[in-house]
DNA sequence: GGTGTCTCGTGACCAATGTCACATTACCAC
DNA sequence: GTGGTAATGTGACATTGGTCACGAGACACC
Protein backbone atom coordinates (compact mmCIF):
# COMPACT_ATOMS: atom_id res chain seq x y z
CA UNK A 1 0.00 0.00 0.00
CA UNK A 2 1.47 3.29 -1.20
CA UNK A 3 1.91 5.54 1.88
CA UNK A 4 0.26 8.69 -0.08
CA UNK A 5 -2.57 6.88 -0.75
CA UNK A 6 -3.02 6.31 3.49
CA UNK A 7 -1.97 9.36 4.43
CA UNK A 8 -3.17 12.02 1.54
CA UNK A 9 -3.06 14.85 3.74
CA UNK A 10 0.46 14.63 3.96
CA UNK A 11 2.73 17.31 1.75
CA UNK A 12 4.54 15.26 -0.96
CA UNK A 13 7.46 16.21 0.70
CA UNK A 14 6.92 14.79 4.10
CA UNK A 15 6.00 11.79 2.37
CA UNK A 16 9.15 11.63 0.41
CA UNK A 17 10.88 12.32 4.09
CA UNK A 18 9.03 9.55 5.77
CA UNK A 19 9.71 7.01 2.59
CA UNK A 20 13.50 7.81 3.22
CA UNK A 21 13.32 7.75 6.81
CA UNK A 22 11.09 5.48 7.64
CA UNK A 23 11.38 1.89 8.10
CA UNK A 24 9.34 -0.65 7.06
CA UNK A 25 8.07 -3.37 9.07
CA UNK A 26 5.43 -6.27 9.17
CA UNK A 27 4.59 -8.20 12.33
CA UNK A 28 2.98 -11.42 12.42
CA UNK A 29 -0.65 -11.77 13.77
CA UNK A 30 -0.57 -12.19 17.73
CA UNK A 31 2.95 -10.85 17.68
CA UNK A 32 3.47 -8.27 20.34
CA UNK A 33 4.72 -5.17 19.18
CA UNK A 34 5.68 -3.21 22.53
CA UNK A 35 5.31 -4.05 26.15
CA UNK A 36 4.62 -2.50 29.48
CA UNK A 37 8.33 -0.88 30.61
CA UNK A 38 9.96 -0.88 27.06
CA UNK A 39 11.59 1.86 25.42
CA UNK A 40 10.44 3.30 22.70
CA UNK A 41 12.38 4.84 20.15
CA UNK A 42 10.26 5.69 17.16
CA UNK A 43 6.74 6.40 16.07
CA UNK A 44 4.57 3.53 14.56
CA UNK A 45 2.27 4.79 11.28
CA UNK A 46 0.32 1.87 10.82
CA UNK A 47 0.46 1.11 6.89
CA UNK A 48 -2.18 -2.12 6.86
CA UNK A 49 -3.65 -4.33 9.69
CA UNK A 50 -4.52 -3.83 13.14
CA UNK A 51 -3.17 -3.21 16.54
CA UNK A 52 -4.75 -4.15 19.92
CA UNK A 53 -4.04 -1.41 22.35
CA UNK A 54 -4.40 -2.85 26.04
CA UNK A 55 -3.36 -3.01 29.31
CA UNK A 56 -2.03 -5.51 31.35
CA UNK A 57 -2.82 -6.67 34.74
CA UNK A 58 -0.84 -8.64 37.44
CA UNK A 59 -2.16 -11.78 36.76
CA UNK A 60 -1.93 -11.24 33.14
CA UNK A 61 -5.31 -9.95 31.98
CA UNK A 62 -5.48 -8.00 28.84
CA UNK A 63 -7.71 -5.41 29.40
CA UNK A 64 -8.77 -4.08 26.21
CA UNK A 65 -8.04 0.06 25.22
CA UNK A 66 -9.19 0.28 21.46
CA UNK A 67 -7.67 -1.02 18.24
CA UNK A 68 -5.49 0.69 16.10
CA UNK A 69 -5.80 0.88 12.16
CA UNK A 70 -4.33 1.97 8.75
CA UNK A 71 -3.84 5.57 9.06
CA UNK A 72 -3.93 6.03 12.57
CA UNK A 73 -0.53 5.96 14.58
CA UNK A 74 0.35 5.42 17.93
CA UNK A 75 -0.22 8.57 20.26
CA UNK A 76 1.82 6.55 23.06
CA UNK A 77 4.64 6.41 20.83
CA UNK A 78 4.57 9.93 19.92
CA UNK A 79 4.36 10.82 23.14
CA UNK A 80 7.21 8.29 25.08
CA UNK A 81 9.07 8.62 21.62
CA UNK A 82 9.01 12.39 22.62
CA UNK A 83 11.00 11.80 25.70
CA UNK A 84 12.96 8.56 25.31
CA UNK A 85 10.25 7.31 27.99
CA UNK A 86 8.90 3.96 28.86
CA UNK A 87 5.76 2.68 27.54
CA UNK A 88 2.92 1.99 30.23
CA UNK A 89 1.17 -0.10 27.70
CA UNK A 90 0.94 -3.18 25.80
CA UNK A 91 0.94 -3.16 21.65
CA UNK A 92 -0.10 -6.77 20.17
CA UNK A 93 -0.63 -7.23 16.51
CA UNK A 94 -4.22 -8.75 16.00
CA UNK A 95 -3.82 -9.38 12.39
CA UNK A 96 -0.66 -9.32 9.82
CA UNK A 97 0.08 -5.61 10.22
CA UNK A 98 2.79 -3.40 8.72
CA UNK A 99 3.56 0.09 10.29
CA UNK A 100 6.30 2.39 9.11
CA UNK A 101 8.41 3.07 12.15
CA UNK A 102 9.35 7.14 11.98
CA UNK A 103 12.71 7.51 13.88
CA UNK A 104 12.09 10.23 17.29
CA UNK A 105 15.23 12.70 15.98
CA UNK A 106 12.88 13.77 13.14
CA UNK A 107 9.93 14.35 14.87
CA UNK A 108 10.41 18.01 16.45
CA UNK A 109 11.98 19.17 13.04
CA UNK A 110 8.61 17.46 11.42
CA UNK A 111 6.84 19.09 13.61
CA UNK A 112 8.19 22.34 13.53
CA UNK A 113 8.28 22.17 9.45
CA UNK A 114 5.57 20.39 7.84
CA UNK A 115 1.60 21.60 9.37
CA UNK A 116 -0.05 18.64 8.54
CA UNK A 117 2.09 16.36 10.53
CA UNK A 118 1.65 19.10 13.34
CA UNK A 119 -2.21 18.76 12.71
CA UNK A 120 -2.23 15.02 12.56
CA UNK A 121 -0.41 14.80 15.73
CA UNK A 122 -2.47 16.63 17.33
CA UNK A 123 -5.62 14.69 15.87
CA UNK A 124 -4.00 12.05 17.10
CA UNK A 125 -4.04 12.71 20.25
CA UNK A 126 -7.21 14.49 20.43
CA UNK A 127 -8.70 10.45 19.20
CA UNK A 128 -6.64 8.70 21.76
CA UNK A 129 -7.99 10.85 24.36
CA UNK A 130 -11.76 10.32 23.77
CA UNK A 131 -11.30 6.67 23.37
CA UNK A 132 -10.00 7.05 26.88
CA UNK A 133 -12.54 8.98 28.25
CA UNK A 134 -14.85 5.84 26.58
CA UNK A 135 -13.46 3.32 27.80
CA UNK A 136 -13.80 5.00 31.48
CA UNK A 137 -17.06 5.82 30.62
CA UNK A 138 -18.27 2.36 30.23
CA UNK A 139 -16.00 1.08 32.77
CA UNK A 140 -17.24 3.45 35.16
CA UNK A 141 -20.94 3.83 34.37
CA UNK A 142 -22.03 1.04 32.28
CA UNK A 143 -22.77 -2.83 33.10
CA UNK A 144 -21.44 -5.91 31.79
CA UNK A 145 -24.18 -6.24 28.97
CA UNK A 146 -23.81 -2.78 27.91
CA UNK A 147 -19.94 -3.04 27.52
CA UNK A 148 -19.98 -6.26 25.77
CA UNK A 149 -22.98 -4.88 23.23
CA UNK A 150 -20.42 -2.14 22.89
CA UNK A 151 -17.70 -4.24 22.94
CA UNK A 152 -19.26 -6.60 20.36
CA UNK A 153 -20.36 -3.11 17.56
CA UNK A 154 -16.89 -2.19 17.86
CA UNK A 155 -15.11 -5.05 16.79
CA UNK A 156 -18.08 -5.64 14.36
CA UNK A 157 -17.35 -2.02 12.96
CA UNK A 158 -13.25 -1.98 13.16
CA UNK A 159 -12.89 -5.38 11.42
CA UNK A 160 -15.93 -4.78 9.23
CA UNK A 161 -17.37 -8.61 9.57
CA UNK A 162 -20.82 -9.94 11.34
CA UNK A 163 -18.51 -12.82 11.80
CA UNK A 164 -16.24 -12.03 14.87
CA UNK A 165 -14.12 -15.15 15.42
CA UNK A 166 -13.48 -14.68 19.07
CA UNK A 167 -13.43 -17.33 22.01
CA UNK A 168 -15.56 -16.65 25.04
CA UNK A 169 -12.48 -16.40 26.96
CA UNK A 170 -11.10 -13.96 24.85
CA UNK A 171 -13.92 -11.19 25.17
CA UNK A 172 -13.69 -12.21 28.60
CA UNK A 173 -10.07 -10.87 28.70
CA UNK A 174 -10.58 -7.90 26.99
CA UNK A 175 -13.69 -6.70 28.99
CA UNK A 176 -12.03 -8.16 32.07
CA UNK A 177 -14.46 -10.68 32.86
CA UNK A 178 -14.66 -14.00 33.47
CA UNK A 179 -15.97 -16.58 30.86
CA UNK A 180 -18.88 -17.85 32.72
CA UNK A 181 -20.46 -14.47 32.90
CA UNK A 182 -19.75 -13.52 29.12
CA UNK A 183 -21.56 -16.92 28.29
CA UNK A 184 -24.22 -16.14 29.95
CA UNK A 185 -24.66 -12.69 28.30
CA UNK A 186 -24.17 -14.30 24.41
CA UNK A 187 -27.03 -16.55 25.78
CA UNK A 188 -29.18 -14.38 26.98
CA UNK A 189 -28.37 -11.97 23.77
CA UNK A 190 -29.03 -15.13 21.41
CA UNK A 191 -32.58 -15.84 22.81
CA UNK A 192 -32.92 -11.81 22.16
CA UNK A 193 -31.94 -12.89 18.84
CA UNK A 194 -29.64 -10.05 18.48
CA UNK A 195 -26.63 -12.58 18.01
CA UNK A 196 -26.10 -16.18 16.36
CA UNK A 197 -23.50 -18.15 18.45
CA UNK A 198 -20.86 -20.74 17.20
CA UNK A 199 -17.99 -22.46 18.54
CA UNK A 200 -15.48 -19.55 18.26
CA UNK A 201 -17.94 -17.59 16.51
CA UNK A 202 -20.22 -15.31 17.32
CA UNK A 203 -22.54 -13.67 14.67
CA UNK A 204 -23.76 -10.39 14.91
CA UNK A 205 -27.44 -10.26 13.69
CA UNK A 206 -27.71 -6.36 14.12
CA UNK B 1 2.86 34.92 41.75
CA UNK B 2 4.86 35.54 39.29
CA UNK B 3 4.54 33.62 35.61
CA UNK B 4 8.48 33.49 35.53
CA UNK B 5 8.45 31.37 39.01
CA UNK B 6 5.82 29.35 37.98
CA UNK B 7 6.98 28.22 34.89
CA UNK B 8 10.82 29.06 35.13
CA UNK B 9 11.50 26.61 32.19
CA UNK B 10 9.79 29.30 29.69
CA UNK B 11 12.26 31.73 27.34
CA UNK B 12 12.38 34.68 28.71
CA UNK B 13 10.62 35.98 25.47
CA UNK B 14 7.69 33.26 25.99
CA UNK B 15 7.09 34.67 29.24
CA UNK B 16 6.81 38.14 27.76
CA UNK B 17 4.27 37.08 24.73
CA UNK B 18 2.25 34.98 27.41
CA UNK B 19 2.32 38.35 30.07
CA UNK B 20 1.56 40.06 26.81
CA UNK B 21 -1.43 38.12 25.07
CA UNK B 22 -2.62 35.96 27.91
CA UNK B 23 -5.72 36.95 29.71
CA UNK B 24 -5.66 36.49 33.37
CA UNK B 25 -8.91 35.70 34.94
CA UNK B 26 -9.74 33.95 38.67
CA UNK B 27 -12.39 31.74 39.61
CA UNK B 28 -14.00 30.87 43.02
CA UNK B 29 -14.22 27.62 44.81
CA UNK B 30 -16.45 25.58 43.32
CA UNK B 31 -17.01 27.47 40.56
CA UNK B 32 -17.24 25.44 37.02
CA UNK B 33 -14.87 26.02 34.36
CA UNK B 34 -15.29 24.13 31.68
CA UNK B 35 -18.53 22.19 30.73
CA UNK B 36 -19.35 19.39 28.12
CA UNK B 37 -20.21 19.98 24.81
CA UNK B 38 -18.81 23.71 25.78
CA UNK B 39 -16.54 25.03 22.49
CA UNK B 40 -13.28 25.80 23.70
CA UNK B 41 -11.01 29.57 22.22
CA UNK B 42 -8.28 29.09 24.94
CA UNK B 43 -5.52 26.86 26.76
CA UNK B 44 -5.62 27.60 30.53
CA UNK B 45 -2.13 27.61 31.91
CA UNK B 46 -3.01 27.48 36.03
CA UNK B 47 -0.84 30.23 38.15
CA UNK B 48 -2.63 28.80 41.17
CA UNK B 49 -4.98 27.05 43.28
CA UNK B 50 -6.58 23.57 42.00
CA UNK B 51 -8.85 22.15 39.42
CA UNK B 52 -11.23 19.17 39.39
CA UNK B 53 -11.04 17.52 35.98
CA UNK B 54 -13.71 15.04 36.15
CA UNK B 55 -16.67 13.26 34.15
CA UNK B 56 -20.27 13.61 34.56
CA UNK B 57 -22.72 10.63 33.78
CA UNK B 58 -26.47 11.11 33.19
CA UNK B 59 -27.45 11.61 36.95
CA UNK B 60 -25.12 13.48 37.61
CA UNK B 61 -22.57 11.94 39.55
CA UNK B 62 -18.76 13.73 39.14
CA UNK B 63 -16.36 10.83 38.41
CA UNK B 64 -13.05 11.99 39.46
CA UNK B 65 -10.33 11.86 36.98
CA UNK B 66 -7.50 14.45 38.13
CA UNK B 67 -7.03 17.50 39.32
CA UNK B 68 -4.46 19.90 37.85
CA UNK B 69 -2.68 22.78 39.84
CA UNK B 70 0.05 25.96 39.39
CA UNK B 71 2.23 25.12 36.55
CA UNK B 72 0.13 22.61 35.17
CA UNK B 73 -1.98 23.08 31.95
CA UNK B 74 -5.23 21.38 30.95
CA UNK B 75 -4.52 19.19 27.99
CA UNK B 76 -8.03 18.59 26.52
CA UNK B 77 -7.98 22.29 26.81
CA UNK B 78 -4.92 22.40 24.94
CA UNK B 79 -5.88 19.72 22.35
CA UNK B 80 -9.47 20.71 21.66
CA UNK B 81 -8.67 24.43 21.52
CA UNK B 82 -6.16 23.72 18.39
CA UNK B 83 -9.50 22.15 16.70
CA UNK B 84 -11.73 24.64 17.84
CA UNK B 85 -13.57 21.83 19.41
CA UNK B 86 -15.79 20.92 22.22
CA UNK B 87 -14.99 19.82 25.40
CA UNK B 88 -15.51 16.31 26.84
CA UNK B 89 -14.83 16.49 30.60
CA UNK B 90 -15.72 18.92 33.17
CA UNK B 91 -13.31 21.12 35.25
CA UNK B 92 -14.19 23.01 38.44
CA UNK B 93 -12.40 25.27 40.80
CA UNK B 94 -11.74 23.59 43.71
CA UNK B 95 -10.61 26.40 45.48
CA UNK B 96 -9.88 29.65 44.34
CA UNK B 97 -8.30 29.57 41.28
CA UNK B 98 -6.27 31.77 39.07
CA UNK B 99 -5.59 30.76 35.30
CA UNK B 100 -3.97 32.22 32.52
CA UNK B 101 -5.68 32.06 29.25
CA UNK B 102 -3.90 31.85 25.92
CA UNK B 103 -5.80 32.17 22.55
CA UNK B 104 -5.86 29.48 20.85
CA UNK B 105 -4.12 31.57 17.42
CA UNK B 106 -1.10 31.97 19.53
CA UNK B 107 -0.42 28.09 20.04
CA UNK B 108 0.75 26.78 16.50
CA UNK B 109 3.57 29.58 16.30
CA UNK B 110 4.46 28.83 19.71
CA UNK B 111 5.15 25.47 19.36
CA UNK B 112 7.20 26.42 16.66
CA UNK B 113 9.34 28.85 17.94
CA UNK B 114 9.68 28.12 21.27
CA UNK B 115 11.33 24.68 22.17
CA UNK B 116 10.54 25.27 25.81
CA UNK B 117 6.55 25.45 25.14
CA UNK B 118 6.45 22.42 22.76
CA UNK B 119 8.30 20.47 25.38
CA UNK B 120 6.00 21.58 27.57
CA UNK B 121 3.00 20.43 25.94
CA UNK B 122 4.39 16.88 25.00
CA UNK B 123 5.00 16.94 28.60
CA UNK B 124 1.66 17.81 29.63
CA UNK B 125 0.09 15.24 27.21
CA UNK B 126 2.29 12.28 28.47
CA UNK B 127 1.07 13.36 32.39
CA UNK B 128 -2.49 13.24 31.57
CA UNK B 129 -2.14 10.44 29.57
CA UNK B 130 -0.79 8.76 32.47
CA UNK B 131 -3.14 10.15 34.73
CA UNK B 132 -6.18 8.74 32.49
CA UNK B 133 -4.71 5.13 32.74
CA UNK B 134 -3.84 5.35 36.05
CA UNK B 135 -7.76 5.71 36.34
CA UNK B 136 -8.39 3.14 33.99
CA UNK B 137 -6.52 0.95 35.76
CA UNK B 138 -8.10 1.40 39.14
CA UNK B 139 -11.22 1.37 38.34
CA UNK B 140 -11.04 -2.02 36.15
CA UNK B 141 -8.75 -3.71 38.40
CA UNK B 142 -9.26 -2.76 41.89
CA UNK B 143 -11.59 -2.86 44.31
CA UNK B 144 -13.38 0.41 46.35
CA UNK B 145 -11.46 -0.30 49.51
CA UNK B 146 -8.13 0.19 47.73
CA UNK B 147 -9.83 2.90 45.18
CA UNK B 148 -10.86 4.63 48.52
CA UNK B 149 -7.20 4.45 50.25
CA UNK B 150 -5.75 6.02 46.64
CA UNK B 151 -8.37 8.24 46.25
CA UNK B 152 -7.66 9.54 50.25
CA UNK B 153 -3.40 9.36 49.36
CA UNK B 154 -3.63 11.15 46.38
CA UNK B 155 -6.07 14.11 47.95
CA UNK B 156 -4.07 14.85 50.75
CA UNK B 157 -0.43 14.56 49.06
CA UNK B 158 -1.87 17.28 46.59
CA UNK B 159 -3.40 19.44 48.95
CA UNK B 160 -0.44 19.34 51.01
CA UNK B 161 -3.01 18.46 53.77
CA UNK B 162 -3.32 15.49 56.25
CA UNK B 163 -6.82 16.71 57.32
CA UNK B 164 -9.18 16.39 54.42
CA UNK B 165 -12.44 18.40 54.10
CA UNK B 166 -15.29 16.31 52.52
CA UNK B 167 -18.07 14.61 53.03
CA UNK B 168 -18.81 10.65 52.76
CA UNK B 169 -21.19 12.18 49.39
CA UNK B 170 -18.63 13.76 48.06
CA UNK B 171 -16.33 11.20 48.41
CA UNK B 172 -18.80 9.11 47.04
CA UNK B 173 -19.34 10.75 43.99
CA UNK B 174 -15.85 11.47 43.15
CA UNK B 175 -15.59 7.54 43.14
CA UNK B 176 -18.92 6.94 41.24
CA UNK B 177 -19.91 4.83 44.66
CA UNK B 178 -22.59 5.45 47.38
CA UNK B 179 -21.94 7.01 50.50
CA UNK B 180 -23.18 3.84 52.85
CA UNK B 181 -20.44 1.93 50.89
CA UNK B 182 -17.68 4.84 52.05
CA UNK B 183 -19.16 5.48 55.32
CA UNK B 184 -18.74 1.71 55.96
CA UNK B 185 -14.91 1.32 54.61
CA UNK B 186 -14.06 4.44 56.37
CA UNK B 187 -15.14 3.15 59.46
CA UNK B 188 -13.13 -0.24 58.89
CA UNK B 189 -10.03 2.21 58.13
CA UNK B 190 -10.94 4.12 61.27
CA UNK B 191 -10.76 0.64 62.91
CA UNK B 192 -7.87 -0.43 62.03
CA UNK B 193 -6.16 3.43 63.23
CA UNK B 194 -5.58 4.35 59.57
CA UNK B 195 -7.93 7.63 59.87
CA UNK B 196 -9.46 9.11 62.28
CA UNK B 197 -13.18 10.68 61.45
CA UNK B 198 -14.84 13.27 62.15
CA UNK B 199 -17.88 15.62 60.24
CA UNK B 200 -17.08 16.84 56.79
CA UNK B 201 -13.49 15.89 57.70
CA UNK B 202 -11.20 12.94 57.84
CA UNK B 203 -7.59 13.01 59.23
CA UNK B 204 -5.00 10.95 57.36
CA UNK B 205 -3.33 9.39 60.63
CA UNK B 206 -1.11 6.99 58.07
C1' DG C 1 -14.58 -44.28 15.19
C1' DG C 2 -11.73 -43.63 19.44
C1' DT C 3 -9.36 -40.42 22.14
C1' DG C 4 -7.84 -36.06 23.69
C1' DT C 5 -8.37 -31.25 23.90
C1' DC C 6 -10.55 -27.02 23.60
C1' DT C 7 -14.86 -24.64 23.94
C1' DC C 8 -19.21 -23.85 25.67
C1' DG C 9 -23.48 -24.42 28.91
C1' DT C 10 -25.17 -24.27 33.37
C1' DG C 11 -26.44 -24.67 38.27
C1' DA C 12 -24.89 -23.56 42.90
C1' DC C 13 -22.72 -20.55 45.63
C1' DC C 14 -20.09 -16.42 47.27
C1' DA C 15 -18.27 -11.74 47.61
C1' DA C 16 -18.65 -6.96 46.64
C1' DT C 17 -21.38 -3.34 46.23
C1' DG C 18 -25.64 -0.82 45.69
C1' DT C 19 -30.27 0.31 47.82
C1' DC C 20 -33.59 1.18 51.36
C1' DA C 21 -35.02 2.42 55.78
C1' DC C 22 -34.37 4.55 59.78
C1' DA C 23 -31.70 5.89 63.89
C1' DT C 24 -28.23 8.93 65.65
C1' DT C 25 -25.18 12.72 65.92
C1' DA C 26 -23.12 17.25 65.06
C1' DC C 27 -23.65 21.74 64.17
C1' DC C 28 -26.06 26.10 63.09
C1' DA C 29 -29.35 29.79 63.82
C1' DC C 30 -32.29 31.81 66.83
C1' DG D 1 -31.12 25.61 75.19
C1' DT D 2 -34.30 24.38 71.20
C1' DG D 3 -35.46 23.14 66.75
C1' DG D 4 -33.97 22.22 62.26
C1' DT D 5 -30.95 20.46 58.93
C1' DA D 6 -27.11 18.04 57.12
C1' DA D 7 -23.99 14.32 57.93
C1' DT D 8 -23.17 9.92 59.52
C1' DG D 9 -24.01 4.93 61.32
C1' DT D 10 -26.01 0.66 60.51
C1' DG D 11 -28.87 -3.47 59.62
C1' DA D 12 -31.49 -5.87 56.04
C1' DC D 13 -31.80 -7.02 51.54
C1' DA D 14 -31.17 -7.08 46.22
C1' DT D 15 -28.23 -7.30 42.34
C1' DT D 16 -24.20 -8.01 39.80
C1' DG D 17 -20.62 -10.46 38.73
C1' DG D 18 -16.96 -13.83 39.96
C1' DT D 19 -15.81 -18.78 41.18
C1' DC D 20 -16.31 -23.70 41.27
C1' DA D 21 -17.71 -27.96 39.52
C1' DC D 22 -18.94 -30.69 36.09
C1' DG D 23 -21.12 -32.11 31.87
C1' DA D 24 -21.82 -31.78 26.85
C1' DG D 25 -20.51 -30.66 22.29
C1' DA D 26 -17.10 -29.79 18.57
C1' DC D 27 -13.12 -30.67 16.32
C1' DA D 28 -8.60 -32.78 15.19
C1' DC D 29 -5.54 -36.41 14.68
C1' DC D 30 -4.50 -40.94 14.44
Amino acid sequence: MELKNIYPQFEPELLELLEEKGMHKTFAAGEVILRTGQYIKSTALILSGCIKIYRENEEGGEFLMYFLQAGQACAVSMICALQADTSEIMAKAEEETEVLLVPVELMESMMTKYRSWYQYVIQTYRSRFDEMLTVIDHIAFQNMDERLEFYLKRYSEQTGKKMLELSHQQMADDLNSSREVISRLLKKMEQQGRVKLHRNLVEVVK
